[in-house]
DNA sequence: GGTCAATATTAGACGAAGTCCAATTGTTAA
DNA sequence: TTAACAATTGGACTTCGTCTAATATTGACC
C-alpha cells in the first residue's frame, strides 16, 4: 500500500466515503489499522486503541470490524485457526504467512498470473481468490 | 482422489505406513474421513463416529486429528473463521469455497500454473501454497 | 499365562475468540 | 426539551479447542 499518511480527519472522510458514520471509536479503530499498515487481530486492535486509557469495549471492536468488513473498508485474512486478521489493504494482493512467528506479509498481485483454473460452476460468481504461501524458517533439520 | 475403497484393514495398514499405531478409535476416525472423501470438521467427524453408539470422546477426536496432521496423513483447510476442515486428500490440489453454503470442493493442481511469485525471503522454506477461490450463488442483486 | 512400562482414551474443567442482549449513552432534528 | 434513532457498553453466553489427571489398553518380556 502506498505510503499514505492517515490522520483522524482524512480517516473520518474515508469512513464517510464508505457510508460509515464516523464516531470517535470507529475513527480510533480505523486509525489503529490504517496508520500502521499491518495485519492485526481484534484483540491487538483493542489493545492499541485502549493503550493510553480505555476508549472502547470488546463489543464495539467486533461490531466495528464487522461493519468495516461489510462496507468493504477492510478485508479479513483467514490463515490462522485461532484468530482472524484484519487487513487495511483492499487492493489486489496475496499473502505470505510465516507459520512459525505468525507474521503475515503482502504479495502484490500485479505480477502474478494464475492459469488453468477450472470454470466456475453454473450460477456461481467469484467473491475473490486468496493465495497464501506458508513459509517457515529453514533452521535445523526438517522433520 | 482416486476411487479407492477403504475398509478397516487397509486403513490400519495406511496408519501403520505413516507411523501411527492403529487403535480402534483411530481407525474409526480415519474411516469417517477416507470412506466419504469429504472435508469434515472435528464435530462432524465425532458425530459420524458416534452415530450408532458412543465410540470415542471429544478429546480423542482432537488428539487423533492432530496426530494425523503431524504424520501428514491428512491436511487442514483454513477457510472458515469458525472451524477447521480436515482434508483426506493430500495430493496437490486447491479449493473452491462456497461462502454461502460452506461447501468446499477440490481443484486439481495439475493444470494450474502460478507465475510471477516473488522469491522467498532468505532463510525461509515453503511449507506449501494454498489457493482458495471464494464463490457464492449469483442469485439476486449483488450488494 | 503374568507383570511392567509405555501408550491411548476419557470426562470434565478450562481457555480464547467471538456473539448476543438489554441497558445506557449520544446524537439529531423538530 | 423531547422524541427517535444510532452507537456503545458490560457481562453473560456459545463454540471450538486444549489441558489435566485418572483410567484403560497395549505390547514386550519373562
Amino acid at each position: 500500500m502506498e505510503a499514505m499518511q492517515y490522520n483522524r480527519e482524512n480517516l473520518a472522510d474515508k469512513l464517510r466515503a464508505h457510508g460509515i458514520n464516523p464516531t470517535h471509536q470507529r475513527i480510533e479503530i480505523a486509525h489503529a489499522l490504517f496508520s500502521r499498515c499491518e495485519h492485526l487481530s481484534a484483540d491487538q486492535i483493542m489493545a492499541i486503541v485502549n493503550e493510553r486509557h480505555s476508549e472502547t469495549s470488546k463489543a464495539t471492536v467486533y461490531n466495528t470490524l464487522n461493519l468495516f468488513l461489510e462496507k468493504k473498508l477492510i478485508r479479513e485474512v483467514i490463515v490462522d485457526p485461532n484468530k482472524i486478521f484484519y487487513d487495511p489493504n483492499t487492493s489486489a494482493h496475496y499473502h505470505m504467512y510465516d507459520v512459525e512467528s505468525g507474521k503475515l506479509t503482502d504479495i502484490d498481485a500485479a505480477d502474478i498470473r494464475v492459469t488453468g483454473l477450472p470454470p466456475l460452476p453454473a450460477g456461481m460468481v467469484t467473491e475473490g481468490m486468496d493465495i497464501v504461501i506458508r513459509v517457515r524458517p529453514a533452521d535445523f533439520l526438517q522433520q
